[in-house]
DNA sequence: ACGCTTGAGGTAAGCGCTTTCCTAGACCGT
DNA sequence: ACGGTCTAGGAAAGCGCTTACCTCAAGCGT
């Protein structure tokens, strides 16, 4: 490990000249030293240590992320616009997946603390547990009593500035669609009972179904996981508990997808189905899915310029609205 | 922002003592202070500097990932392998996208040879240009000569350990499943011609056809950049040019799902199609896809495990085998 | 020729932590 | 009671860098 003093000796300078030429400071210095220390450099190969740097200068730079899991396309999507911008502003991003585990979430937290990021942006869905939210809650304020900036996506009930989906009004818009094409007895894949998302689009739901009349009974609530599996599976049991259903909403993307397929493997061409997110993969399946679509990379861009805009007295909070997208999927009834 | 010192001086005792407490060291303390320590913890919600610690303990732990696109699924199911071992042995990764710019890999490696990472994991193609090949393994020696471990997935020209997964073996798999079908005028999706990947899989249907005394004339081969969009976009024109083409031979899957949609628009279901990968979304298209099977998940794992064991004086190399998994999207002429 | 400004470069004090080494009191056997 | 052995806790030396401050010499005007 090539340091500092060890170019600045090999070089025949002092540190504080090395270090100058280095980050190319505005300090002047003679060209005959500048060039003797980057060859230096380049024969030591000296990178350098980048916890001393942080160390020294103490002001803070990368800026950490926290989402349920990047490999979901949901999250991928906003992760893709939360780099977007922060490297465009020359900043390190730290990822790092919950798995939906507000614990894991909370060590994260506390691991971004530690690393001095800038700021924390936080995407997906909240814990409708108050207990567990006030905890993080907690954390997240100590990090803000530091001087470091948070942002987060889809959740309201913390401190900093939010980019929020509005899922409920998604939620209406799906239940809207599907009652006014005739659907009377549809059944509903959610995702787990503890996310706020869940709730949220749920309720969106359940408006729809007041406003057009139609009773949405507890029992036509399945929840599964979000992933397309678990939507495979519930819509399978929904196919056989109750022959009557003509409409699956399912909560996200995956899950719609899974129940297409679930359909596939019935034999079933009745049933409609219209998911949630309008992930790529909507396209692409047949029939086509019809879905609510969440400007998920905008999310993510906006709430990183957030995160790394200048700190506001009282925080920012963005609405961003649903949009309905008509496919193959749904039909009258 | 709350230091050791500061917790020290609110308890009375030495920073020494509260170090030890906080960080669990083996040597004993009396329950009072560790009582008094801890408390002080708690009441200045102190957080402790991960960089000072990585100073002072001058040991490596954080793991650095450099992966082409993470939000792409290929990425996206290597990267999930590597996190399931990383964090199962309690490590930090770090996750990088180079967008395929060898610049910005470049840029990487440095950025996390500065972060004193215990070791950089590398997946996705490597460059087939020499000299750009050259400039990467030059950094990445500077970076093993320091210490650091280096594994990479999918590109033989590095130093350090890798996790090949046979390429033109399955290029090899998806000519001879076409041509064993019967088709003989065949036209390829390709990657950019920049990446081995692309060259290794073309290599293997070239292998193929060789074998099954096919001809594989360079005008049937297009080039496209691996995404839905591109492939979407030269299966329109293979159409277009190429009408007495009986199936495509897309490199992935992401540009088979891509042509898929291009023979759905052209209303054209007479054009078999193959792709290569067999990501999850290959179940879910119609016809579900053909598919040459990566176990991306696997190779993620395997590689951190390699990257995280203990050094060996020669880089181990693992092969992993692809193989074929055969749904609707193929037929015989 | 003198004092002053100016500018290139060096000196050294931290940044916040870990850890080696040391001290001083407690405890032991005789 | 005394020397010797432990042991709990503290002092302080770094880890590799940045940067405020200082030095010294050259250049200036008068």
């Amino acid at each position: 490990m090539a340091t500092l003093a060890d170019v600045a000796r090999h070089a025949g300078v002092s540190t504080a000249t090395a270090s100058r030429i280095i980050n190319g400071s505005s300090k002047p210095v003679a060209d005959a030293l500048r060039t003797r220390v980057l060859a230096a450099v380049a024969e030591l190969k000296y990178v350098p240590n980048a916890h001393a740097q942080m160390l020294a200068r103490s002001h803070r730079s990368a800026v950490g992320v926290i989402v349920h899991d990047v490999s979901d396309p949901y999250f991928a999507e906003i992760t893709r616009g939360l780099q977007r911008v922060a490297t465009a502003d020359g900043r390190l991003v730290i990822i790092c997946n919950s798995f939906r585990e507000p614990d894991r979430e909370l060590e994260y937290i506390d691991l971004l603390h530690a690393h001095q990021v800038a700021a924390i942006v936080i995407a997906g869905s909240g814990y409708l547990d108050p207990a567990t939210a006030a905890r993080l809650d907690d954390r997240l304020r100590a990090f803000e009593a530091t001087g470091g900036r948070i942002a987060v996506i889809g959740r309201h009930e913390h401190t900093g500035d939010a980019v929020l989906p509005d899922n409920e009004q998604g939620g209406f818009l799906a239940g809207e669609h599907l009652f006014t094409l005739g659907h009377t007895e549809i059944a509903v894949i959610a995702g787990p009972s503890y996310l706020t998302t869940t709730a949220d689009r749920l309720k969106g739901l359940q408006n729809a179904a007041r406003k057009y009349g139609i009773k949405l009974p507890k029992k036509r609530i399945y929840h599964a996981d979000f992933t397309r599996d678990g939507g495979e599976e519930m819509a399978a049991r929904v196919l056989a508990d109750e022959p009557e259903v003509t409409a699956i909403a399912a909560l996200n993307d995956s899950m719609a997808v899974g129940a297409l397929a679930a359909l596939r493997t019935s034999g079933d061409r009745r049933v409609a189905v219209i998911g949630f997110d309008d992930m790529p993969i909507a396209r692409d399946v047949t029939p086509s899915l019809t879905s609510v679509r969440l400007p998920l990379t905008a999310l993510g861009e906006r709430a990183m310029a957030l995160a790394l805009g200048a700190a506001v007295e009282s925080p920012r909070v963005e609405h961003v609205e649903a949009e309905l997208v008509v496919r193959q999927s749904t039909w009258p009834r």
